[in-house]
DNA sequence: TATGAATGAGTTTTCATTCAT
DNA sequence: TATGAATGAAAACTCATTCAT
């Protein structure tokens, strides 16, 4: 009790210790991700990104072999954020409860990292990932087009090509992410509700049968620009 | 004998080749279009346009203030394209007949425009964008929601943000341009009128009532890795 | 006779035209020869090579794929200046007379290139060279075995791998261009007559027997350092 | 038992291990001297060295001031290695006998040391080398043309510059411990006879009345293209 | 004494733009 | 109006060296 401890050497100490490797790089990362999605990759400099992690410019390429890697990295770890909620699905359910159950769990992440959503659902940059990040997106979308094809197994999900529901429900829900990463919509907002319905409805058989959950928590309509 | 006689400045004319400044522009434009669109904005390079469009690299400079000011001509050009269609659009019809009137519209012009799709519908270049292109981006955005307030207050669109529903509705009709543009569709294909219902169905109230268009260009169902 | 001609639009025009690209090109070149022969190629700096050449640093660019291509066409260039000489010695002499005024007119050469010496002859270049630059050098080199192999043939050369002879003729004729170039010996020196004999007294066989050309120019024994 | 005997500071002491200063210093300056003779100076990097010799990159610099420094007291090492066997040549044989023995020590540490020939006779590093090595240099030279000049006071050597027949004699030496630093040939290979005999014909006057010494290890006439 | 993460000046290279012709 | 050689600011990346631990 006389005595304090000696400074924990954990690496993970929330102290910003500037010799942490890992820290470092975490650094890196997050300043990397926030530069690239609010500017895009091209308009992005390296000095930039070192500037704001608040590291020298060499100091990135102790991290990365370069900067098309550092995307790459942060990509597939975007990726990974997302795909986890797809895995863990549980196959009980039916169709429209999973997808919805994994829209829910999404919007949290999306929450949580806003650039990220930017990054994975809204950026085109086919042309700078690599082999193994497309490789991660494909599987990624691969999963998604299994469980609507469960669903339609199941005859929950309209006659149409599986890959055709999946762009149509991945781009639905990506709308909603945006919203919240744009911190337009909480991930509680009334209006994902609509979307989300819609997505179901431009896609399930069943969607029309059943009405609308009725949200407490917002108006029926709260869009701004509507006249209506 | 003396002299030749002056080159008709139609610009039309079969005559003038060449030297003719608005065919000059216009193959600068197609040229730029076409690697713009196909290698991205930052990685075509402004020799390259040059050198495809057939002139010298300054020549560019005689058309246009800057690279950027030529992408932004092009988006303009390409936003007029588009709005045609939903400023033309009947006014005495309902909102889905409308609807799929101008996606129909979009559809032969994207199957004529591959490239165009891609520069208005698909790319993200926000932040190359000029205030007169936001301006125009802005006003072709506000018909379609102009269009879809009308339809909400004549109770065929569903409750929820107008300014959403263009959303959603421009998401998935853009999709099916994308792939029309992509070669992947022809502005026939059956699975055009899959999304076209979903699309409807996401955001139109009588959407379910109406059964699915038979088509009978295509079977009812060609997804491959469904079996039922 | 009362009018100026009009201005030569020759390329090789002795004025120094800032627009025309073969002179430019000279310029970079030479400003890059000297300063690799003077300083080493990894110790230059592509500035310093501009800025010698009184062009900005892009043109090398234009010109030249990188700096190691820049080297390798400055090092084909010089073997080339060295090759002919080779191949116009007129077979029909003997080995020795061939040899001989194959030095004497590389003397000429070094003596009015004192720089490209220094890259053909002297530098260590190899890990820079790339296929093209080996392949001269190796055809370059088997010209003079082929030479020396001849002269094997006839007996006139002593017994020993002609690869071997080849490296010391190739030796100390380097030696004297080496001295050439560095203007400490004139082409004309008596010195270079000692050091030709003695290539020849150690790769031919009838050496001791011609007494040493007397050479009238210069004293029998001109060495500074030497006591004797 | 309360504590352990300090380690002995004996070099060769097989129980240091790791923690003594000089063989951390010899691990480097061996690691160097590979990389540099192999790939170059400028193509290796100090992260390079301390790997190859299993230290920390800081640890060079406990060593040696600079990567700089490092090369020059690798190369001043080299030359030590090559000028004793000049000094200790006795100076009661006459000039040629003296010139072989040196060579044939030469060959010896050639064949045990071959990197350090690279470094010594072939590289041009001139620019790299600081004022200690060049004097340590030109002293190795000096030795060189003092023993020369005292075999042309004594009417051994050929009219010429004592310079010049240094750079003659050195440069063909070079060539064979070159050759046994490649492993192309090893110290007793018959080649090495011819050309050192070439060696002493060029500079020397008696050569060409010594009949080249037989050797019984090889045919007269190894050369592969030479039919005569 | 040894470590190795961090540094940042320096390097090669790119390319939108200019301007003499 | 068109040309295309030249420009030079800015980019990504390297690596010898430092210094907190």
């Amino acid at each position: 009790m006389a005595h304090t401890p000696p400074p924990e050497r954990t690496p993970s100490s929330p102290v910003t210790r500037r010799r942490d490797p890992q820290a470092t790089r975490d650094r890196l990362v997050r300043s990397a991700l926030e530069l690239f999605t609010s500017q895009g990759y091209h308009s992005t400099t390296t000095p930039e990104i070192a500037q704001r992690a608040g590291v020298a410019e060499g100091t990135i390429y102790r991290h990365f072999d370069s900067k098309e890697h550092l995307l790459n990295e942060i990509y597939r770890a975007g990726v990974r954020l997302f795909a986890g909620a797809v895995r863990e699905s549980p196959a009980t359910l039916g169709c429209r409860e999973r997808l919805e159950g994994i829209a829910a769990a999404w919007r949290e992440v999306a929450a949580r990292n806003p650039a990220i959503v930017r990054l994975v659902f809204v950026n085109r940059l086919a042309s700078l990932l690599d082999q193994k990040s497309r490789d991660a997106s494909r599987e990624f979308r691969a999963d998604v087009e299994k469980l609507i094809a469960s669903g339609k197994a199941a005859g929950e999900v309209r006659p149409g090509s599986v890959d055709v529901w999946a762009d149509v429900w991945l781009e639905l829900v990506g709308l909603t992410l945006e919203r919240i990463a744009n911190r337009e919509w909480t991930p509680e907002h009334a209006a994902l509700q609509h979307v989300s319905d819609g997505a179901w409805r431009a896609i399930g058989v069943s969607a029309p049968a059943s009405p609308p959950l009725p949200s407490a928590t917002s108006p029926p309509d709260p869009a701004p620009p509507s006249p209506a």
